[in-house]
DNA sequence: ATGAAAGCGCTAACAA
DNA sequence: TTGTTAGCGCTTTCAT
C-alpha cells in the first residue's frame, strides 16, 4: 500500500495525495479530507525510509554508552532521558555498538549522543570522526571535537561532599577512585587531591579500572583500611562500589555513620536500602540524557553553534551514612 | 559522496562500483580492488537509507520495554542482550516508546522484540497489530498473537525455591507478589498458591502494582509480618523488593537467614552486597534478550514458522539469606 | 488548487 | 566481465 495506490483510489495525483496527508496547506480542505479518508480506509501508512531518502534525514539519533558499564542504573536512566526527549521531537533512538565503527553505516542517524565517552573506546573515536554531529555527556578526553557537550560540575559537588564529611568530623578521608579514562573520573581524582592539599591532609587514594568486579573493589578497600587504620571517612567513585564494600567495612569492625562515614559519587536506588542508607551525589541521569538529546537537536536545527557547552545541575543527597 | 562519483572516479559504471564494493563476485578481482581503493581514497560510505529503500528491509529491529520498570538492572541487561545479538546479524536496535503506536512509523524496523509485554500497554498492542513480526519475552496475556515467544519456566523454578526454603525448615512462607498484568507475575502467583495447597499451608500473599515505590513495598511487608508473626520465610517477586524490605525485617527484630529466610525472584548485583547476601532466581536477562533477537531473525529469514515458542533456561542462586 | 516530472542513492533485471 | 535501464516510495520544483 503506497502513495500511488492511495492517489489512484482517491482520484488525485501523487503530489496532491502527499500534500493532503501531510497537511501542507496546498490542497483544498475538501480534497484533503477525501484523501485522508481514502488513505485510512486502505490502511495506508507512509514509508519512512522513502521519506528519509528524499528528505536526507533519517529521523533517528544514535546513542552510544561505555560497554563495560551497561548494567548500571545510571545508564539505564540516561538512556530513557535521551529516548524521552527524542520522542518529543518525533525522533527514534538507535543503540550504537562496536560494529558501527568498523562498518560504514553511520548515517542511518542524523546525529549521535555519547554517554561518558571513554578515551580508549574506538567506537567513540569513530563516531566523533563521522560526518554526523555528536554531543557528549561529559568531556571527551581524546582529541576529536564534539559538536556539543553537556557538563555537570563534579568538582564543585565533590568539594561540597568532602566539606560535608569534614564538617561531620572526618579528619582522614580516603577515596576509592575510578580510572581516568573518563573526564568524570579524572576530575574527581584531581579534585580530591586538591582538596586534601588545601586542607593539609595526606591523600589516601586507590584507583580502579572501569567496570571492576565486586571482589576487586572489596580488596582495594580492605587494603586501604589495613594500610591506614586512622581513616574515618570513605568516598567511593565507581557506581555500586559503596554498597559493595559495606560488608567489608563492617567485617573490619567499623560502624558506618559512626567511626566511619561513607559516601558514593553515584546515587542509585540500592543506596537507599542499605543499612544505613548511603549519602550520594545525585547525577540526575535522566535529565542529563534529555539535555544531551536537546542540545543535539539544537545543533541539528542550526540554532546552536557547534562547540556549545551546556551546564547540567547535579545534587547531593545526604543520608545516615554520613551523619554521626 | 555517492556511488556515482566513485564510479566516475574509478572509470566504471554505477553497477560495477556497487558490485565491487559489495563483493558480489561479479567483477574481476582487478577492478574490484581498484574501485575499493578509489572509494576509500574519496572517503565514500554507502547510504544505508537508499539501500534500505531498494532492498525493502531496514536493517533495524525495534525494542519495547515496560515504561515503569526501565530503571532495573534486569532490563538493562536484556537490552544489551538484544543489541549484542542484533549486532552479530549486522542489525541496529531502535528503542520504541509510546509515540510509535499512535504514529504510523512502524516499518522503519523489520521486526520488534517486546520485553515482558504488559496487557495494559497500548504500545504493545499497537506493535502486535502492526505488519512487522513481533517476538515477546514471556507470554502476552492479551489477545494478539506474536510471531514468536521466548519462555522461561518460572513455575518450576519458583517451586524449586519454595522447596529449598521448606527444606531449610521454613513452615510458613509468605509471598510478596507482582501484579498479574504480566504472564510472569501471574505465573508466580498461581505457582505459589498451588505450592501452598500441595503442602497444606495457608498462603500469605500480598500483591503490588508494577513499579511500586519502595515505601509501598515496605508497608506491605510490615503489614504482612504484623498480621502473621509466625511467618518464617519471605519470597519477593518485584525487582528490588527484597533489598528494599531488608531494613523493615530487621526493624521487626528478625534475623535474616535465622528466624526469617528471604529470597528474591529477580537477581541483581545489589543482592550480593546486602548483609546477608540474598538468594535469588537468576533470570539470565542478557541471554533472554539474545534469544529473543535470535528468534526474531529466524522468523524474519523464514526458517522458523510463526508462533514458535522457545525455552530459555534460568537458575537459582542460593545465598546466605536462606541458609540457617 | 492541482498535476507532471525529476530525482534522493542504491540494487536487480536485462543486455551486450 | 561489464554497462544500461528501471525502479524502491516519497517530496519538491516547475508548470498549468
Amino acid at each position: 500500500m503506497n502513495l500511488i495506490e492511495v492517489a489512484k483510489a482517491a482520484g488525485v495525483s501523487k503530489t496532491t495525495a502527499s500534500d493532503a496527508l501531510r497537511n501542507s496547506g496546498r490542497v483544498s480542505e475538501r480534497t484533503r479530507q477525501h484523501v485522508v479518508a481514502v488513505a485510512s480506509k486502505l490502511g495506508y501508512s507512509p514509508n519512512p525510509v522513502a521519506r528519509s531518502l528524499r528528505m536526507a534525514r533519517t529521523g533517528a539519533i544514535g546513542l552510544h554508552l561505555p560497554e563495560v558499564l551497561t548494567r548500571s542504573e545510571y545508564y539505564m536512566s540516561f538512556v530513557f532521558g535521551v529516548v524521552d526527549q527524542a520522542a518529543t521531537m518525533d525522533y527514534d533512538v538507535t543503540l550504537l555498538t562496536a560494529r558501527h565503527v568498523s562498518s560504514h553505516r553511520f548515517h542511518r542517524v542524523d546525529g549521535v549522543v555519547l554517554g561518558d565517552p571513554l578515551e580508549t573506546d574506538t567506537v567513540v573515536h569513530g563516531l566523533l570522526d563521522s560526518p554526523v554531529p555528536a554531543v557528549t555527556c561529559e568531556r571527551y578526553t581524546g582529541e576529536a571535537e564534539p559538536a556539543g557537550v553537556v557538563l555537570s560540575d563534579h568538582a564543585a559537588m565533590l568539594d561540597t561532599l568532602l566539606d560535608h564529611l569534614h564538617a561531620q568530623g572526618a579528619g582522614h578521608i580516603a577515596f576509592l577512585a575510578s580510572s581516568t579514562v573518563t573526564d568524570w573520573g579524572r576530575t574527581l581524582q584531581s579534585t580530591y587531591l586538591r582538596w586534601c592539599e588545601r586542607h593539609g591532609t595526606r591523600p589516601r587514594l586507590r584507583e580502579m579500572a572501569f567496570g571492576s568486579p565486586t571482589a576487586i573493589m572489596q580488596d582495594n578497600v580492605r587494603a586501604l583500611l589495613n594500610a591506614d587504620p586512622e581513616v574515618d571517612a570513605l568516598v567511593c567513585a565507581p557506581d555500586g562500589a559503596a554498597a559493595a564494600v559495606l560488608p567489608v567495612l563492617r567485617a573490619a569492625g567499623r560502624t558506618i555513620g559512626g567511626d566511619l562515614l561513607l559516601a558514593s559519587c553515584v546515587d542509585s536506588a540500592a543506596l537507599t536500602h542499605t543499612d544505613p542508607p548511603i549519602t550520594a551525589i545525585d547525577l540526575r541521569p535522566r535529565e542529563a540524557g534529555a539535555a544531551c538529546a536537546q542540545l543535539l537537536f539544537d545543533v541539528l536545527s542550526g540554532e546552536t553553534p557547534k562547540g556549545t557547552v551546556r551546564a547540567q545541575p547535579i545534587g547531593l543527597t545526604e543520608r545516615r551514612s554520613t551523619r554521626r
